[in-house]
RNA sequence: GCCACGGUGGCGGAAUGGUAUACGCGACGGACUCAAAAUCCGUUUCCUUCACGGGAUUGAGGGUUCGAGUCCCUCCCGUGGUACCA
C-alpha cells in the first residue's frame, strides 16, 4: 500500500472538524440544499456495513452540492426508542437510556471514522426529553384536532407470559420467548386517523419526485378502490318469527357488502362474512336461536382467532368456512335466496367485512364454491350504475389503508401525555408541563393484565386533573417508535430551540427536504407516516410545505459474500471498523459506491474492495509523477480531453445516482493518464476536485502535497469544456441486414453519401453485399446498415 | 395467491432501440527480482479453426423492428413486500 491511510484519515477528519466546514450556514445568501438520510437505530451491534451505503452516496451528493455553491444541510441523529434496547434491559437490568447512550457513542465514533460530511452540531436523539417534549406536544395537536381517539384493536397475546407481543415477537404463530401459540385479544388503543388523509396522501404523490416503484408501493398500500355498498336482506328460515322487527323502525335484518364489481351481481350466488363480523356475534348470542348450527359457527370463529394472518392470506391453503344454517340472504336484483357463510378468507377490516361471492368472476370465490358445491352461474353483466340502482345500493370508495394504532404497552417509548379524570374524561397535559418524562421502573415487562410497565408506578400514574384539580390517572401507554421519526427532519432545521419544535424561519429556510434516501422497507410505514404527520402540521399552519420530501431515492441491501443476508447468527457480518482500519475510509467509501447499482442488493466482496484500494494507490503513484517533468505535447492534450469527458460523466452520474459508473469512469481516467505517461499538476489538481466526494481524505492529502492551500472542498465543482470533448474521428459499425460486418474510422463531420460509399467499399463488408441494397440506414456517428 | 423488483462472461457488473460483455475481481502468459510480494505489459464470453475466418450468445419460447439485453406477449427461476382487499 502506497500511503498510510490511518494517519491521512485522522489528519483530515480533525482538520474538517476544527474548521467546521460542513456545518450548514444559518444566515446565507446561498441557495439551500437539504440532504437527508434515514437516521439509524443505534443497536448494540454497532454500525453494520449496510449503513454507510446510504450515507456515502448522499455524502457524495452533499459534497458536490457544496462545491456547486449551495448551502447544504446534511444532518445525522438517532432513532433510539424501540424494542431492542428494552429487551436488552429486560435481560441485563441496565436502564435503556444507559445502553442507548453507549450505543450512540459507538455509532458516532464509527460514522466519524468514515469521514462523512455531517453537520454534527445538529445531532438529534428521539429519546432526549428535550426532543420528545415536542413529539408529545405534536401528539396533543392530533388529539385536540380530533384525529387521536381510543378504539378497540387486536393485539397479539401470549396466554402463558400474559403479555402483549409485537408482530416481530410472534414467530410462526407462537410466542418468541416461550413458544406458546399466540392468541388475538382486543384492547383499547390510541389510534390516529391517518385514513382521513388517504386521498391527499395519494393525490399529492403527483407533486413529488419519488422513484416510480416507491410511488407505486404507496399507492397500492393506500389502495383506493371505487365500488358500491349493497345490502342483502336476510330471511330467517329456522325461526321465521325473527324476521319481524329487527331494527328500531321494524326494518328487516340485512348485511351490507362492499364490491368493486356491482355489475356482476347477477352471478352472486352466496354471501361470505368475516368470522369477526359483528352480525355473527349477534347471531350466536341471539335469543331467537336464528342459527341451526350455533356451536359449529362458534367453533369456527374461535379457530380463526388462533390463525395468523399469514395462514389466512395464503391462497395455496385450502379455503375453509361454515354455512350459517337457518339464514338466507336475498339477492336484491335476482330476488333469489342464497346461502350465507363465514370464512376466514374474508377479512373484517376491509370494506364492510362481508362480500357477495361471484364464483364465475373471482378465483377465490370460485375455489370456495367448488369446495362447498355452490352454484357457479354465468349471468350477463349489467351496467355499473344500473346495478347499483337496481340493488338499492350506493357508490362507495374504500381504502386499504387503516388508521394508525398508536399505543404500545411498553416502557421504552414516549409516554402519551394524557390524563384521565373521572369527571372531565381525557385531558391533555398542559404545554408547560411537557415533557412527561419516563419514570424509573424496576422491571420492564408489561404487567400481566397487558398494561404497560408504567401502570405499576403509582407516583407516575396518580396525578391531578389539569382541568378540575381533582385526583386523576395518567395514560400509561407509550408511543410507537414511528412517532419520533415522523418529524425529525423538522427538528434538524433548528435542533436546539426550547420555545418551539423549530422556528418558523428555520422551517421556511430549509423545508422541504430536497433529497431523502432510505430503505424500501420503510416505504409504507415510516415514509407514509411522516408524510401524513407533516401534512397535519401543515394544516395546523405549523410547517411551510404540504409535502416534507421533494425527492426520494432508495438503496439496496449489502449482502454477505455468499449472497445471503448478513446476520449476527450466521457470523457473516462485515464490521466497517475492520475495513477502515485495514484499508482506510476512502477505500470503504469508494468500494461501497463501486460494488454495484445503488438501488440493488449487492454481495460484499473483499477482493473487490482490494481492487478499489489498488485504484487509490495508483492515484498516489500518479501524483508522484504529476508535475513539471510531464512533457506538454499531444499525449497531454489527450489526457486533458479524457479528464473533461470524465468530469462530464461523473457530474451526470452523481445526479442520476449512478455512483458505480462514476467510479469506473474515474478509474478509466487514471488508467489512461498512466498509459499516456502522466499528467500535469494543473490537470491532476482538477482531477482531485472530482475525486474528493468519493475519497475525500486522500484527495486532500494529495492536494496539499501538490502545494495547494486549504481544502479541496473549498474549490468549485469543475465544469467540463464542451469544445474539448468533441472527437475528431468516429468509429462507425457497418452492418448488413443488422449483422455487424465491419467497422470504419471516419472524420466526425463526414457527409452521409461519402460515409455510405466508404462503408460499401470496406473489404470486410463488400463481400457480404451479395444482393441488391434495398435500404440503407444511417445513424449519425454510430451505424450504417445495408438491407439486402 | 397478489404486488414490486430482478435474471447479461468463471465472479460483481456496463450498455439514450444502434459495435453486448465498459470498469473491477479472478485466471493465464511475460517483464522486474536470487526469490517472493508489490508494480508494469499482454491475453481472457463460448464453440469451431494451425491460422485467416466463421458461428452462437444477455433465464426459456414467441412477436414488433432495418436492428432487441432494452419494447410487447406467454412462461420459468430468484429476491423483497403482503392486510386473500372482493
Amino acid at each position: 500500500m502506497s500511503y498510510d491511510h490511518k494517519s491521512v484519515d485522522a489528519k483530515w477528519q480533525k482538520k474538517w472538524e476544527d474548521a467546521g466546514i460542513f456545518n450548514a450556514e444559518t444566515k446565507s445568501k446561498k441557495e439551500k440544499f437539504y440532504v437527508l438520510v434515514e437516521f439509524p437505530f443505534p443497536s448494540g451491534a454497532g454500525l453494520h456495513v449496510g449503513h454507510p451505503r446510504s450515507y456515502t452516496a448522499l455524502d457524495v451528493v452533499a459534497r458536490k452540492k457544496r462545491m456547486e455553491g449551495k448551502n447544504v444541510l446534511y444532518p445525522m441523529g438517532w432513532d433510539a426508542f424501540g424494542l431492542p434496547a428494552e429487551n436488552y434491559a429486560l435481560k441485563t437490568g441496565i436502564h435503556p437510556s444507559v445502553i442507548t447512550k453507549e450505543n450512540i457513542a459507538t455509532f458516532r465514533r464509527q460514522l466519524k471514522s468514515i469521514g462523512f460530511s455531517f453537520d454534527w452540531s445538529r445531532e438529534v436523539d428521539t429519546t432526549d426529553p428535550k426532543y420528545y417534549r415536542w413529539t408529545q406536544w405534536m401528539f396533543l395537536q392530533f388529539y385536540k384536532a380530533g384525529l387521536a381517539y381510543k378504539a378497540k384493536a387486536e393485539i397479539n397475546w401470549c396466554p402463558k407470559d400474559k403479555i402483549g407481543l409485537a408482530n416481530e415477537e410472534v414467530v410462526g404463530g407462537c410466542c418468541e420467548r416461550c413458544g406458546t401459540p399466540v392468541e388475538k385479544r382486543e384492547k383499547e388503543q390510541w389510534m390516529i386517523a391517518i385514513t382521513k388523509y388517504a386521498d391527499r396522501l395519494l393525490e399529492d404523490l403527483k407533486d413529488v419526485d419519488y422513484l416510480p416503484k416507491i410511488k407505486k408501493q404507496q399507492e397500492d398500500w393506500i389502495g383506493k378502490s371505487e365500488g358500491a355498498e349493497i345490502s342483502f336482506e336476510l330471511n330467517f328460515t329456522h325461526t321465521p318469527e325473527a324476521n319481524k322487527n329487527r331494527g328500531p323502525n321494524g326494518e328487516k335484518a340485512a348485511i351490507p357488502v362492499f364490491t368493486t364489481r356491482p355489475d356482476t351481481i347477477n352471478g352472486a350466488t352466496f354471501l361470505v362474512l368475516a368470522p369477526e363480523h359483528p352480525w355473527v356475534k349477534l347471531a350466536i348470542d341471539d335469543s331467537h336461536d336464528v342459527l341451526e348450527n350455533k356451536e359449529e359457527v362458534r367453533a369456527y370463529v374461535e379457530s380463526t382467532a388462533r390463525k395468523t394472518d399469514i395462514d389466512r392470506t395464503n391462497d395455496d391453503k385450502e379455503k375453509t368456512g361454515v354455512e350459517l344454517k337457518g339464514v338466507k340472504a336475498i339477492n336484491p336484483v335476482t330476488k333469489e335466496e342464497i346461502p350465507l357463510f363465514i370464512a376466514d378468507y374474508v377479512l373484517p377490516n376491509y370494506g364492510t367485512g362481508a362480500i357477495m361471492a361471484v364464483p364465475e368472476h373471482d378465483d377465490r370465490d370460485r375455489a370456495f364454491a367448488e369446495k362447498y358445491q355452490l352454484p357457479i352461474v354465468d349471468e350477463p353483466f349489467i351496467p355499473f350504475d344500473e346495478a347499483i340502482e337496481k340493488s338499492g345500493g350506493k357508490k362507495k370508495t374504500t381504502y386499504k389503508l387503516r388508521d394508525w394504532v398508536f399505543s404500545r404497552q411498553r416502557y421504552w417509548g414516549e409516554p402519551i401525555p394524557l390524563i384521565h379524570c373521572e369527571k372531565d374524561g381525557w385531558v391533555p397535559v398542559p404545554d408547560d408541563q411537557l415533557p412527561v418524562v419516563l419514570p424509573q421502573v424496576e422491571k420492564y415487562e408489561p404487567t400481566d393484565n397487558g398494561e404497560s410497565p408504567l401502570a405499576v408506578i403509582h407516583e407516575f400514574v396518580n396525578t391531578t386533573c389539569p382541568t378540575c384539580g381533582g385526583s386523576a390517572k395518567r395514560e400509561t401507554d407509550t408511543m410507537p417508535n414511528w412517532a419520533g421519526s415522523s418529524w425529525y427532519f423538522l427538528r434538524y432545521t433548528d435542533p436546539h430551540n426550547d420555545e418551539a419544535f423549530a422556528s418558523k424561519k428555520a422551517l421556511k429556510d430549509w423545508m422541504p427536504v430536497d433529497l431523502y434516501n432510505g430503505g424500501m422497507e420503510h416505504t409504507t410505514l415510516h415514509l407514509l407516516y411522516s408524510r401524513f404527520w407533516n401534512k397535519f402540521l401543515f394544516d395546523q399552519g405549523l410547517v411551510p410545505t404540504s409535502e416534507p420530501y421533494a425527492r426520494r431515492h432508495s438503496h439496496g441491501l449489502i449482502m454477505a459474500e455468499d449472497g445471503t443476508k448478513m446476520s449476527k447468527s450466521k457470523g457473516n457480518v462485515v464490521n466497517p471498523d475492520d475495513i477502515v482500519q485495514e484499508f482506510g475510509a476512502d477505500t470503504l467509501r469508494t468500494y461501497i459506491l463501486f460494488m454495484g447499482p445503488f438501488e440493488e442488493h449487492v454481495p460484499w466482496s473483499t477482493s473487490g474492495l482490494i481492487g478499489v484500494r489498488r485504484f487509490l494507490d495508483k492515484i498516489v503513484r500518479l501524483s508522484e509523477v504529476a508535475g513539471a517533468d510531464v512533457p506538454v505535447g499531444p499525449s497531454l492534450a489527450e489526457v486533458e480531453k479524457a479528464l473533461h469527458k470524465t468530469i462530464k460523466k461523473v457530474t451526470e452520474d452523481i445526479e442520476a445516482f449512478k455512483f458505480n459508473t462514476a467510479v469506473s469512469s474515474l478509474m478509466t481516467f487514471v488508467n489512461e493518464a498512466q498509459e499516456k505517461g502522466g499528467v500535469s499538476k494543473e490537470l491532476f489538481d482538477l482531477f482531485l476536485r472530482i475525486l474528493v466526494p468519493f475519497a475525500p481524505h486522500i484527495a486532500n492529502e494529495l492536494w496539499e502535497k501538490s502545494g495547494n492551500e486549504g481544502f479541496v472542498e473549498a474549490t468549485e465543482w469543475p465544469q467540463f469544456d464542451a469544445k474539448l470533448i468533441i472527437d475528431a474521428e468516429a468509429t462507425i459499425s457497418v452492418q448488413v441486414n443488422g449483422k455487424l460486418r465491419g467497422t470504419i474510422v471516419v472524420p466526425s463531420d463526414i457527409a452521409e453519401a461519402e460515409l455510405i460509399e466508404m462503408a460499401k467499399n470496406d473489404e470486410k463488408v463488400s463481400k457480404f453485399l451479395t444482393g441488391e441494397v434495398k435500404k440503407t440506414i444511417v445513424v449519425k456517428g454510430k451505424i450504417v446498415n445495408f438491407v439486402i
